[in-house]
DNA sequence: TTAGCTCCTCTAGTCACTGTAGGTTCAAGG
DNA sequence: CCTTGAACCTACAGTGACTAGAGGAGCTAA
């Protein structure tokens, strides 16, 4: 029998965190000592870190939901995890692109910071410079 | 004289969020018409455009709080923006590597799916399987 | 004048937690 | 058996950065 303090131990949760889960049913709801005091068993941890893995790999809640139902219910396809996984994939490679881009303007303000005053700080004048703006919202709406 | 619709369709920007900008302080209170409606400036528009490149930046309110308060200021020392700026791209270097290890595993785990039932999913089964957890919580706390 | 678009305030909701207050239970040592 | 103190409990509020909706008022052009 597994307390709560162990399975955060364990899977590098807080242990307000998984009352949380168990609050939007993610989590089922554990027996109890006389006391009252959450006891889990090694099925409840396995699923805390199936939770805690898919969150790492940036699922959210509600994808981790279906992945789960999914694999409470073995009979039916994997296409569909499959396709929860691409999605997911997807957007990995976009924030990265994005970041990349983020990254590049990053450097090349802090390169030319010339440390003098911030009157002269490049650093503030390519967030002012609307020209330099890598988005063009001119277009939108029109 | 500017309305509201035309600072959020130049920059991109919800007309709630531009109320929210005023609301915590980042954006001024705007003159009003007798209707009370608001009526901006260009500078009001410039002050956006700042706040607003500096969160595709990725840049916290909070960060940019800092640099609106420098360019106000433009006596002080460009070392502030610059050290901003580096913050910025250290935490933009973190979330990429970050994303690269979450990608990879996508990847494997999407490669070897095998089309089958999800009992035999290789997407479901890396989640579970607390062996091939890239983190380590065994540790923690200890 | 009237249509209809934009604007107003206020409140509540989103996501995924995190923190705090104030109290209770449990396990170990004496 | 008693005490200590860590770990637990509930309940609620707060975070960041918006976003959505209700219900109404203002503005502009035909």
């Amino acid at each position: 029998m597994l307390t709560i303090g162990y399975l955060a131990k364990k899977t590098g949760t807080k242990v307000q965190t998984i009352r949380y889960y168990e609050q939007i049913g993610l989590m089922p709801e554990p027996g109890r000592t006389d006391g009252g005091q959450r006891r889990y068993g090694n099925a409840e941890l396995d699923r805390l870190s199936f939770i805690r893995h898919a969150r790492q790999l940036g699922f959210s809640l509600d994808a981790i939901r279906e992945l789960l139902d999914l694999s409470d219910h073995p009979a039916r396809s994997c296409e569909e995890a499959d396709a929860i996984a691409r999605r997911q994939l997807k957007q990995v490679e976009q924030r990265m692109a994005r970041l990349e881009v983020l990254r590049l303007e990053l450097e090349r303000m802090i390169e030319e910071c010339s440390g003098g005053r911030a009157a002269d700080c490049r650093v503030l004048e390519v967030l002012r410079d609307h020209s330099e703006c890598l988005t063009d919202h001119e277009g939108i709406g029109t």
